[in-house]
RNA sequence: GGGGGCGUAGUUCAGCUUGGUUAGAACGCCGGCCUGUCACGCCGGAGGUCGCGAGUUCGAUCCUCGUCGCUCCCGCCA
């Protein structure tokens, strides 16, 4: 069979556009065979292109040649068709199309060309393994369904710089060759030719460029921008990703939450014509971490955590009692009306989830009509169960879930339970956009494996004012100047005004135990320039996958990235990462061992 | 680094619990019939290294161990 050529032939219309109001119009569509019926006279095709689906039908009435021509088309053949678009028969419309009102019928076709039988297909009839796609993914990325998201993070990416671009920001490359810092984020290296034996980074964000930019008066700076990290993959976490970032000039915390909220205002108006929460509510770290155990709440729904430290200190149980006497805590979400949802194997299987976070237990309680089912009530006064329940607000057919430890665990395994339930349960209202400022983060925690402290943020992140006093007795107690932007309990973003002063910078490098000489050669180009002049600044970073995919309602970055990684990091698609020649290895130096 | 799940026609899955006949279904593919379909219909057909390796056994898709790949989670991700 021989394959038309294109000559001539120029298209008329998409196949998403035309209306009964186009009827008897000569038009000339190109795309791929979606589907086909054919009843030996009459043979119809969904012709299908990035923009829609149109039904196409070859009648030997009406021209013989095409469609004796037309037998031989199969699904995701290249085609070309002249014909006429026509009003379909009474009664026979498809309403489930937008095009459905109208059909063309061919004059002219074109192969342009064929296919081997595709290895999973393309209209998604039975959908296809997950490895299977990203080894084909430009024939998932044909599914009209998937290239919408691509659509919608262009029309994102355009609607943030036309945002930004009108506000006086100014979008400036950064190096994607640097120097590794190996504060944070494990660096990919890359290894120089040139300079034998030693290596750039790919930047875990452009950070210190940004600052420079600053201190170069640049004043306004974005970039939408590729990251790179080498750590696990998750769902939301690939090895490279893209950033929206910023960075402002003679700006504080305000100025540059103000920008993000117009953004993300501008964008959900613009792209799913929503209006958000307006102004986006303010949460500080602390009351996050009391309320929902996490620095990052899902406030869709509510199951908050309940502190019953007080009541626990002088009960006769001594698992919580000695929680709190040894300085842990107590905490209690209610699940209302749960009862009869949970039974002794899913408490076994709650239980063992809050293992997972270093819970030792899970004590529950049934609170029925009468009184309490408990393996503990046994150990509680009246007067302390009535005021547990009125601390969890708890009523008949309530179930409450208690874990007693340290506050970190406490913390960690009531937090992931109250999603995990809220799961199970379907409690996460659909198709809300909860967006929460977190702010005051702890400047610094302690490391115990390294043994010293370190920056919660980054190290150059300025601590809040009227606590920089702090920093000489208590650096954990003192809290930072930073923000996190959530969405719907995901962090979408974070950043935070940053150190101008080098006195101040010195004294942060003091307490995380960098010394003079290991902070300039990590970073003493950053420190110099701080020493000519640096303006206050202040910036953020939004992760624009995440934010894409939230909006797109996928649970994964995958869906919203042309061309994504396993979770082991490769590509199977080409096969990334790969051998090379032994000459190429020999050029940089490098051997790799032997195993 | 650790834990869970998955791996069987081109694709999605069933079969494995309790090892034993010709390993099935749906979609897709190939051939035939069909003038109003849109998940077209009807008839017929082809298509399998049961991920890979070892072990147990008279016999392994099935049991055991290892290994590889994908995936979810913990650690990690300033």
């Amino acid at each position: 069979m021989v394959i038309d050529t294109l000559e001539n032939w120029k298209r008329t219309h998409d196949c998403g556009s035309l209306r009964i109001e186009d009827e008897r119009k000569e038009v000339l569509l190109m795309g791929w065979v979606n589907s086909r019926r054919d009843f030996g006279n009459l043979i119809f095709i969904d012709l299908r292109d990035r923009d829609g689906i149109t039904q196409i039908v070859f009648d030997p009435q009406a021209e013989k040649q095409s469609h004796e021509k037309a037998h031989v088309l199969r699904n995701e053949w290249v085609i070309a068709v002249k014909g006429v678009v026509t009003k379909r028969l009474e009664g026979q419309e498809n309403e489930n199309m937008p095009t459905g009102a109208i059909e063309i019928v061919v004059k002219e076709l074109k192969i342009l060309n064929k296919t081997e039988v595709p290895p999973f297909q393309v209209d998604g009839a039975v959908d296809a393994s997950e490895t299977l796609r990203l080894k084909y993914r430009y024939l998932e990325l044909r599914r009209p369904k998937i290239f919408r998201n691509f659509k919608r993070r262009h029309m994102m990416a355009a609607c943030i710089r036309e945002y930004l671009n009108t506000r006086g920001f100014l979008e400036v490359e950064t190096p994607i060759l640097t120097k590794s810092t190996p504060e944070g984020a494990r660096d990919y290296l890359v290894p120089s030719r040139v300079s034998e034996g030693m290596f750039y980074a790919l930047p875990q964000s452009p950070q210190l460029f940004k600052q420079l930019l600053m201190v170069a008066g640049f004043e306004k700076y974005y970039q939408i921008v590729r990251c790179f990290r080498d750590e696990d993959l998750r769902a939301d976490r690939q090895p490279e990703f893209t950033q929206v970032d910023l960075e402002m000039s003679f700006a504080n915390e305000d100025d540059v939450m103000n920008v993000f909220e117009g953004m993300v205002k501008k964008l959900f108006k613009d792209i799913l014509d929503r209006d958000i929460v307006d102004p986006i509510p303010h949460m500080e770290y602390s009351e996050a971490m009391e309320r929902f155990g996490t620095d990052r709440p899902d406030t869709r729904f509510g199951m908050e955590l309940k502190d019953i430290s007080g009541i626990a200190a002088g009960c006769g149980f001594k698992v919580f009692k000695g929680a709190v006497e040894n300085g842990g805590v107590v905490k209690a979400i209610n699940v209302k009306g749960a009862v009869s949802d949970f039974s002794r194997k899913i408490l076994d299987e709650l239980s063992a989830y809050v293992a997972g976070f270093g819970a030792k237990g899970l004590a529950w309680i049934k609170v029925n009509d009468d009184a309490w089912q408990s393996p503990i009530a046994k150990f509680f006064t009246d007067e302390e169960k009535t005021s547990i329940e009125e601390t969890l607000d708890a009523g008949t057919g309530d179930l409450l879930l208690i874990v007693a430890d340290k506050p970190s665990v406490v913390y960690q395994s009531l937090g992931a339970l109250r999603l995990n339930i809220a799961g199970r349960l379907n409690l996460i209202p659909e198709d809300r956009f909860d967006f929460l400022w977190v702010t005051k983060f702890p400047l610094v925690e302690y490391d115990e494996d390294e043994g010293r402290y370190q920056a919660i943020h980054h190290p150059f992140t300025a601590p809040l004012n009227e606590e920089v006093f702090l920093l000489d007795e208590n650096p954990d107690k003192a809290r930072s100047r930073s923000y996190d932007l959530v969405l719907n309990g995901v962090e979408v973003g974070g950043g935070s005004v940053r150190i101008h002063d080098m006195a101040m910078q010195e004294k942060i490098f003091n307490v995380l135990g960098i010394s003079k000489e290991e902070a300039d050669s990590k970073f003493g180009f950053l420190l110099e320039a701080l020493r000519y002049g640096a303006p206050p600044h202040a910036g953020m970073a939004i992760g624009f996958d995440r934010l894409v995919a939230i909006m797109s309602g996928v649970d994964s970055i995958r869906e919203v990235i042309a061309f994504p990684k396993t979770s082991s990091a490769s590509c199977l698609l080409t096969n990334a990462p790969s051998m090379v020649d032994d000459d190429q290895l020999k050029e940089l130096g490098l051997a790799i061992k032997e195993k």
